[in-house]
DNA sequence: AGGTGTGAACACTTTCACAGCA
DNA sequence: TGCTGTGAAAGTGTTCACACCT
């Protein structure tokens, strides 16, 4: 796969086999784009471009089969294997983040947790112990992990991204609010719970005067 | 303002702000826009392009004012004002968001939490007694509550979202995994943890190949 | 000189419209 | 007929380049 797909797209395809498994469940067989479109709020023609960015899934005059299509996204999106995921930061965030199932479900593995707090080093985490943070490298090498979410406070998140780093770590999910600096072949993705509330108070704020 | 801003836009500006408060503390009176570039790796051009659709606030062969263009981006953001926020769902993902002192911080205060579940109902929560989730559109009312966050399983998302548009409610934060159809005047801004995760697996999977 | 503000060029995304297969 | 797959058109967002102010 050579040209560049957008991080719209993907957010997309998750929506489609979302939406397909759900359909599965519920006993449909085939979709159009136009139900496919529907459900996540746009337009037939973008549901048919995003796949066909991979490929050809659908019959002609038919629409796709929800099974095959849902396979060929998982395919596509990586899910048809597991990947193993290490939490840095045993706080609030990362406790709700170990406890949803919707991770386990999808994929997602917790093969490990640490954090730099003394006080919480050694715990058990259900079936783990919390290990301490400056041991990243170890734990990436021991447990083979794919993934790091980093659940850290703003101001320890570059410190454990440069031990990610080291480790040779090529995804992290970053819930510091914090614009990590990070070589060309590292994703990160940030998901920052206050970004998104302060575009809220902008839409409230400039929306009243609308139409 | 007519003009319509891009989500992006909006996303930078809330890094903006936060480069700059950094760099108040700091002692820094100026910045120029090459500076906020790279702190948050974009390009001078965007943060001056990003800046113009607001107005001018900086000095030519000077720089930006760190403290005068934090108000102004706190003005244009709506962050110059204090937010009351509902929070529907009290687990988990619920209480990592109600004890995240960054909200408070930034303007945004819990006035009300409510859950479904009437073993939750009726407890304490640092200063707030849980409600039941049906009584949303009192609750609303009696808080003037602005936004509200729906921290519930997916199941349970719809029909909540519909307590709250019929309460009047303008601004909903969704941790849900489901796309709330909402009427035109509605602002939902959807935090998907599967999603992103999802993302880094699409792009480990097909990095591999990359240079 | 140094750095902003902005029209114009460019790149990317979405929508349109239709040929072509079931 | 119904619906996909896809070039071409339209629409958005980003980068360039430079006039202009301090």
């Amino acid at each position: 796969l050579s040209r560049k797909i957008s991080d719209s797209a993907i957010r997309r395809l998750s929506f489609y086999l979302r939406i397909l498994e759900q359909s599965g469940d519920e006993g449909v067989r085939t979709v159009s784009s136009r139900d496919l479109a529907k459900r996540i709020g746009t337009t037939a023609a973008q549901v048919r471009k995003d796949l066909s960015l991979f490929g050809s899934f659908g019959k002609r005059g038919l629409g796709y089969s929800v099974t095959k299509l849902a396979e060929s996204i998982r395919a596509i999106l990586g899910l048809d294997r597991r990947w193993r995921v290490a939490l840095v930061g045993a706080g609030r965030i990362g406790a709700a983040l170990f406890d949803h199932e919707g991770l386990r479900i999808r994929g997602f593995d917790f093969v490990a947790v640490l954090d730099a707090d003394p006080e919480k080093v050694g715990r058990r985490w259900r079936n783990l112990k919390v290990r301490d943070t400056s041991e990243l490298p170890e734990v990436v090498r021991e447990h083979a992990v794919d993934i790091v979410i980093l659940a850290v406070p703003a101001y320890a998140a570059a410190g454990v991204m440069d031990l990610a780093e080291e480790a040779g770590i090529r995804a992290v999910l970053n819930f510091a609010p914090t614009t990590l600096r990070v070589s060309e072949d590292v994703t990160v993705r940030d998901v920052n719970m206050v970004m998104e509330l302060e575009a809220l108070s902008f839409a409230l704020s400039h929306g009243e005067d609308r139409e």
